[in-house]
DNA sequence: TGTACATCAGTGAACGCGCGTTCACTGATGTAC
DNA sequence: TGTACATCAGTGAACGCGCGTTCACTGATGTAC
């Protein structure tokens, strides 16, 4: 069950689907040991495969780890948008739809949410994911300050908000929500700082 | 000049001040190659001394990084204390105060900042160390709410600054300010944020 | 003040370990005729 | 349909490396008398 090649009936020496599965495990071990914890041959020993083979795939051990962040930025672009569009485009319910589906995402994944935001990764492809997921709120902002476009005012306004779940999600991932005593759940938190910071402007 | 008993005038076998000079290297290390980057080696290197040393001093490399963080919070304490004395107990001049001096430490040291906030290194002197620094914005909050003594409402009010400063911290260390083409200072940020989150409770 | 001795704080060599990457290789697959 | 051959995607052994920690040791320091 463990080899991809199950799935077109041929059990063999060629995988078929090694490279995603080098992936997946990469993901698993950053979520288990954290994102400094990964090691190649670890990887490789869970895909059962031997420490050269991922060269044929990846350039590097860095490659590997960039490809576990491609995959899970675009697993949170696509939560966010997910979480947003039961509302309607700009209403501050979708706003805070989205801020708490992204400290959930968080809780869910941190090892890759840690490497996401880490600056050790910089790629093109990693910032250009990025910027098309900060987009979404940019645009459910500006849509919220009756904007077409993303202008100075839309970011600033926006900022604020990225900013307070980024901090509920660090907070949350590193225990401290218990720390500071804090029982009050995140949709509350995040609801009313988002309508704190997003009023009268 | 390397040699902490030149102070005395000696110079010698025995170092007279070895375990500072560790944490000292320790914590350059951390903030040039990032917590994970840290070896006892190097450290060792950078204070000329052979790689056996530091087990006079301390138990472990986890120990030895424990002091560094110990070193920060205390650190930390102190200077949000400072950036609020200036203003009345319990002003929002002086919870912005700490705030905006909140981020400048994470700013100023960002290895050791990571560090405290990571449950990689938890332990009981961290943890209480920890604890009476948040206790100072606690009892800032407590006195602008008119309370004597910090009650829910109190956990309730101060958690969500904590997240914005908090969150505030990790978007700039990791580079997003740039990245989100924010060019407003993280003061105005702080105060807006601040004075929108605390408003009419 | 001088001396014997216990303790302290270093040395330096050695250990075993897991790592990332490379290499020449080989079996499996796809294609041209 | 059958065969020759190029290409692809793996193997497994080996490499050099830096690491954390231990060990028996020794020179320097402090203390009792």
């Amino acid at each position: 069950m463990k080899q991809a090649t199950k799935v077109t009936g041929k059990a063999g020496y060629h995988h078929g689907d090694l490279r995603q599965q080098l992936v997946t495990a990469t993901r698993e071990l950053v979520e288990e040991k954290g994102p400094e914890g990964f090691s190649v041959s670890e990887a490789c020993r869970r895909a059962g495969v031997s420490t050269a083979a991922p060269y044929r795939h990846f350039s590097d051990k860095t490659d590997m780890l960039a490809a576990v962040i491609l995959e899970g930025m675009t697993e949170m672009t696509e939560r966010l948008h997910a979480a947003a569009s039961p509302f309607p485009h700009g209403s501050v319910e979708g706003i805070i739809a989205s801020g708490v589906s992204y400290v959930a995402f968080a809780e869910a994944h941190p090892g890759v949410f840690r490497m996401m935001f880490s600056e050790d990764y910089k790629r093109d492809d990693l910032e250009e994911a990025g910027q098309s997921c900060y987009a979404g709120l940019l645009l459910q902002v500006a849509a919220y300050l009756g904007k077409t476009e993303v202008d100075e005012d839309v970011l600033k306004a926006s900022f604020p908000l990225w900013t307070f779940v980024h901090g509920m999600s660090f907070l949350r991932i590193d225990g401290k929500a218990e720390f500071a005593k804090m029982q009050t759940p995140v949709e509350e938190l995040v609801a009313d700082a988002t309508r704190r910071l997003l009023t009268g402007r």
